[in-house]
DNA sequence: ACTTTACATGCATACATGTGCACATCCACA
DNA sequence: TGTGGATGTGCACATGTATGCATGTAAAGT
């Protein structure tokens, strides 16, 4: 068996992006708008955060490349939604990582 | 019914620390020597790494307080090894929490 | 075509975090 | 008690990231 070459794939396989996506709060309140109110606009958003529009618009690509969001134009808006069967595919496949990288350290 | 303070209280629950600490390389790393070596010291782990001892200890204090692993003293050397069942429930409760969040916006 | 609105991007800056060195602390062993 | 090894901490520094302002781009309405 190789456990290294194992663990090393089961690792990488965890989405930084995702993770890190995770790990801040104004994120995370952005996630809270978009499931309160709906697909929203990037100035919508903004309304009820102190962050500036642009800051804005910079988080939401990132949680677009992280799959957490997708967008679509509407208009001249653009309006994001929380895009819940990736976000929850992403999240259960981190579990899944975790465990079976656990399940190594029981030989 | 109050869906926003169930969303906060429900994001309020996950652990920014055990997040922030899976986000960053080193400490992935570390967390795949202490599966593969088992429980070690810090002097054997940053002998694997490229960084300092130091960094290694400020590391495991890190993933100490997030509750990803838990050190004992023995003789002069700190072991630490994963907390296998503390990892797995807090991951197990950041899926939980995501779904939680999600199923608020299906109403 | 011009103006207005919405959004993204290039800069500069503030803050957070990772890193390494030097030093202090603690503990086993002689 | 003294010595050496293992660990943690203070400090300075490099890097990464979040933020805000100004500017560029695209699209709708006039």
């Amino acid at each position: 068996m190789n456990k290294s070459k194992a663990i090393d794939t089961a690792l990488a396989n965890i989405d930084s992006g995702f993770v890190k996506a995770l790990a801040e709060p104004a994120r995370l309140e952005i996630i809270k708008l978009l499931i309160l109110h709906g697909a929203s606009d990037v100035k919508s958003l903004a309304e009820h955060m102190p962050q500036d529009r642009s800051v804005i618009s910079r988080h939401l690509t990132m949680m677009k490349q992280a799959g957490i969001v997708s967008a679509h134009k509407e208009g001249r808006h653009v309006v994001y939604s929380i895009d819940g069967s990736a976000t929850l595919e992403k999240s259960e496949r981190l579990v899944n990582t975790i465990r079976l990288c656990l399940s190594f350290g029981c030989c």
